[in-house]
DNA sequence: AGAGGTACCTGGCAGC
DNA sequence: TGCTGCCAGGTACCTC
């Protein structure tokens, strides 16, 4: 999927097209994603004015007078915001539609993808409840981390991927950011030093907010919501160059398999 | 409680 | 050309 960086991309590129906007149709075509779409979504949207758009780990968050709509882009999901109504693709699963001339389309080949309704605060919803800090944010840091790995044994590359720890990073960013602080993807999580977490902590920031300033990354199935591609992808030093030359080292990277996600990593300088 | 595996789903690609 | 198997940005849920 898209990854924290696409979807704040994809929030920041539909919002002002959107904000403030009342809805006046909701056409589900594909109810059937990773949960089914709510039945009576369209009742409570239309007539609706969206208020607020926001982002909580990689889960969007359309906040409305009488509740949230909370949806995730799962692995291939996307969003776009389309001026007339074309026709629709074999995955166009949801319309939203703002006026006549102003529809948002949900699009999501694999169907991992869902979009759900709340009418309580979102922060409490089950999925968002037990989510960790956003990385962004100062909550975030080396000693934070640290601190939570004391005891653990799991590969730390599934503890930073794990959302209960911190919000939002993925297979993407993972690997870039054990790579740049020449971590080994397999350490235990309990066995990395606080100065290695300090400097994890800061990759991790720093990854990510270099992705989101170059609007993403551009994979198979990913563009930004007005159709253009991101253009991160040229600056990923580790993520996809398996059996490449370690642009430090020249020795060639390697993949393991890490919670079932291939990790590539550089044998000689991540230990 | 933590670790590890499975499941959801479609499409693209390598290899035969 | 066509089949098979594997891989892909995520993550909730199950078992041990």
């Amino acid at each position: 999927m898209p990854e924290l960086p696409e979807v704040e991309t994809t929030m920041r590129g539909v919002k002002p097209h959107i904000i403030e906007q009342k809805i006046t149709d909701v056409i589900v075509r594909h109810p059937r994603l990773r949960w089914p779409v709510p039945p009576d979504l369209k009742q409570h949207l239309v007539g609706q004015v969206l208020h607020k758009l926001s982002r909580r780990n990689k889960y969007l968050l359309f906040h409305f007078a009488n509740g949230t709509l909370i949806l995730h882009l799962g692995m291939s999901g996307r969003l776009r915001v389309l001026a007339e109504n074309a026709p629709a693709n074999k995955h166009d699963h949801v319309d939203i539609c703002f006026g006549k001339h102003k529809y948002l389309r949900f699009t999501d080949p694999r169907r991992f993808g869902a979009l759900l309704w709340t009418s309580e605060d979102p922060a409490l919803h089950p999925l968002l409840a037990d989510i960790g800090p956003e990385p962004l944010t100062n909550a975030f840091n080396g000693d934070y981390l640290w601190e939570c790995a004391r005891g653990r044994k799991v590969p730390v590359k599934s503890f930073i991927m794990d959302g209960k720890i911190v919000a939002g990073v993925g297979n993407i960013y993972a690997t870039e950011a054990l790579f740049q602080v020449r971590i080994r993807p397999s350490q235990p999580a309990g066995k990395v030093s606080r100065v290695h977490y300090q400097a994890l902590a800061e990759a991790i920031k720093k990854v990510l907010r270099q992705a989101i300033e170059k609007g993403g990354t551009t994979l198979k199935d990913y563009t930004q919501s007005d159709g253009k591609p991101g253009y991160f992808r040229i600056e990923l030093q580790a993520y996809g160059h398996d059996g490449e030359p370690c642009p430090r080292c020249k020795t060639t990277l390697k993949t393991m398999r890490i919670g079932q996600r291939s990790s590539v990593y550089c044998p000689h300088c991540q230990r």
